[in-house]
DNA sequence: ACTTTCGGGACATCCCGTTGCT
DNA sequence: AGCAACGGGATGTCCCGAAAGT
C-alpha cells in the first residue's frame, strides 16, 4: 500500500543496498530487483529517481568515485609523514577492502556501464583509471619532496600498483588479504625508487 | 535433423567457440546459446558433454590453463637469452592479447565458476594466479641465473606484472595497447631488480 | 512546489493535450503519464478530477461528441446550399482531419472505455455511432429539401459514409488523404440517391 | 516439467488461440501472457517459434490474409450466381462475423504491426485494403458479366463496404448484428449500380 | 487543491536445464 | 549420441492508482 511519503535520501539508500550485494555477493548478483528488495523499497522507486537500471550503475560508480576521489585528498596529504610504502599499503588495503573491486568486477563485466562511464573519459579501464590517478598523485608529492627517485616513472607504477591490488582482492569469498601481504606486494613494486630502506621498515 | 553421428571433436569446438565470443564481446556475451550457435551445434550437445553450463567453463578455462602452462615454458626455456624486459613484455603481450582477460573476468563474475575453480587450489584469483606462477617460474630462472637479482622477491613481483597487465587490456572495445606500453611498465617494475639495464634499452 | 491554487481550465487543458498526443502518435501513445506530461501538470490532478484514468477517457471523448454536436449542426444548416456531395465531403475531411479517428482507435480497443460509452446508448460503436448520426441528420434535411431521393435509405447511408471515411484516415504515419479522395468516395455512395449530378460536378 | 514432445502444430494452435481472444475480448485483451496462457504452452514456445510478439501479431494477420484470400476467390466465383446484393451480403456477413473487424482493431492500435504490415504495400490500412480488394474482384467480375453499371466505380465501392461493415460490427459485446442489417446496407450502397434491383428483393 | 512519491501488478523478453524423438 | 523443443524462473521496464505533504 503506497504511503506517500517520500523516502529519506533514495539515492543514497539504494547506493547503499547495492554496495551491500556487492561486498556480500560480488557484481553477479546485483539486479534491479535484488538491489530493491535489498533497499526494502518498490521496484517503482529505482525507475522514478534513475534513468534506467544502467543509469543506476553509471550514477553509484559515480558517487564511489567521489569517496575515491576523496581517498587520494587524504593520501596526498599524508604525504611527507609516515613511510612511502606504509602510506601506499595502506591507502591500497582501504581502497580495494571497500566495494572498489567489485566496482570493478561490474565494470568488466556490463558492456552499456563501461561504455557510458567511458564517454567521459575514453582511456582506460574506468575506476582503475581513477584508482591509478588517486596514486600517482601521490607518488608525484613523494618525488617532489624527494621521497622517491626523481626518475621514477609515476605513469607506469601507479596502474602497476592498483593492477597488484585487484588481484589480490578480487574474490568475495577469501577472507580479505592480510595488509601484510599488500605491504610486501607494495614494497616489491617500489624498491627501487624509495629512497630511504629504512623508513619502510615495518616497526618490529 | 538429429545424426546419431559422434560429432568430432565436440569439447575443442566448443571451447574455440568460447574463444571467439569472448575475444569479440567480452565475458558478458557468453551465454549457453551463444555458445551452441556459434559452434553450430545443438544445444542439448552441450549438456551431453558436459555436465552445465558452469562445469563447461570450468573445463573450458582449465583448458586454456593449459595453454598458459606451455606458454609458461616457453617463456622459461627463453631464460638467458634476450633480455629480461622483453622476455616480459613479450609474454605478458601475448598473454593479454589472447582470451585470458576474458577468462579473468568470466572467473571475476561468475560465482559458480570461481567457486570450482577453487576447490583444487583455494589461494587466488584462479587464471590470475596461473599467470603469476608463470611469470615466477621465469623469474627464478633469470634469478638463478643471475639476470636478476638475488633479493628479488618473486612472489610479489609476478602477481604485480599480471594485475598490470590485466588492467592494461581489460576491455574490449579499446584498441589493444602497444607492446611498447607493456614493455615501459614492466620496466618500471623490474627496475630494481635487473642487473644490467643496458641489456633492456631498446634497439635503437 | 504545490501551490494549492486551482488551475484554470484543468478539464479543458487536459483534454487538449489528450488531443496533441491523439493527433501526434495514436492512441496507443495515450497514457495517464503521458498525458499530464503533456498537460504539464502532476499526475494526481487527473485523479482529483476524474475517477480514473478510463472516466478521464470517457468524459474526454464525450467532449469530443460534443464538437461533432455542432459540427453537425453547422452541416446540417448547410442543407440546400453548394452541393450535397460537397457538403458531405467538406464535413467527412473536417471529421476524419481531427482527432475523431484516434477516437475511434480508443473506443475499440480500451474495452473499459468502450463499455461506458455503451451504458447510455448500447447500439453501435460510440463515437462511431454520433459521427453517423450527424451525416443522416444531414441526409434527413436535404430529403425534406428534396435534393435526393425521397426513398433515400438515410439509416443505410449515414454508416456507410462514416466507415468510408474512417478506413480512408485510420493511420497516423500516411499523409492525410487528399479530399478529392474523399469527394470521389462520397460521390459513388451517393450516386444512387442525390437527384442532380451536375450539382456534384467539380468545377473545371 | 518439459516434456521433449514437439507440439502439435504450434503455429496454428497459436493462431487458433489469439483468435479466441480476439472473439472473445478483443485486440486490447491480446498479450503474449494471454495467448500462451490460451493456448496452454509456455511463454518460451511463442518465442522459439516467433521473432516477437509483433512478430506473431505479424505472421498472424498474414494468415489469416490467406482466409481473406480464399473468402475472395469464394466470393469470385459466385459472381453471376444469387444476387449481387445477397452475395456482398454474405460475403462481409461472413467475413465481420469473423475475427477481421479485431484485426483492423490490431492494426489500428499496434503501431508496430502497422508498420511491419505496411512494409510490402505502403497503401492504405492493412487487413481493410485486402477485404476491400476481396470486394474489389468480385464487382470487377459482375461488372464483366453485366450485372453491374459498366460506369460503377469500384476503386470507391469496395472500400466503402469495407467500412460500412467494420463499424457494423468493431465491437465485441454487441450480439452480432444479424444479417439483414448487412442486406439493407450493401442494397443502399449499391444502388445505384445494380441493374435489376427485382434480383435483390427480398423473397417475400 | 496541487504536487510528489510510493507500491506493486503486468508485460515482453531472455536464459538455462531437461526431455523425448530420431 | 545428436537434435529440437518445452517449461518456467528471472530481468528490466512500464503503467496506474493511492496516499501522503505543502
Amino acid at each position: 500500500v503506497p504511503t506517500g511519503v517520500p523516502l529519506r535520501d533514495v539515492r543514497e539508500q539504494l547506493f547503499d543496498a547495492a554496495e551491500r550485494i556487492l561486498l556480500r555477493a560480488g557484481p553477479g548478483a546485483l539486479t534491479s530487483r535484488a538491489l530493491t528488495q535489498e533497499a526494502g523499497c518498490a521496484k517503482g522507486v529505482l525507475h522514478r529517481h534513475f534513468s534506467d537500471f544502467d543509469g543506476f550503475l553509471t550514477e553509484f560508480v559515480t558517487d564511489r568515485l567521489v569517496w575515491i576521489d576523496s581517498q587520494a585528498t587524504a593520501l596526498r596529504d599524508a604525504a611527507g609523514t609516515g613511510t612511502v610504502v606504509g602510506n601506499l599499503s595502506d591507502a591500497l588495503t582501504t581502497l580495494f577492502a571497500s566495494v572498489t573491486p567489485a566496482l570493478i568486477g561490474l565494470v568488466i563485466t556490463r558492456d552499456v556501464l563501461r561504455t557510458r562511464l567511458r564517454q567521459a573519459k575514453p582511456r582506460g579501464l574506468p575506476v582503475a583509471r581513477e584508482a591509478a590517478a588517486m596514486i600517482a598523485s601521490y607518488l608525484a608529492a613523494e618525488r617532489e619532496l624527494g621521497r622517491i627517485s626523481a626518475g621514477a616513472e609515476i605513469g607506469e607504477l601507479a596502474p602497476t600498483l592498483i593492477g597488484t591490488g585487484h588481484l589480490l582482492f578480487a574474490s568475495w569469498e577469501d577472507p580479505a588479504p592480510d595488509a601484510e601481504a599488500v605491504r610486501k606486494a607494495v614494497a616489491s613494486v617500489m624498491a627501487a625508487v624509495v629512497h630511504d630502506p629504512s623508513l619502510d621498515a615495518r616497526p618490529a
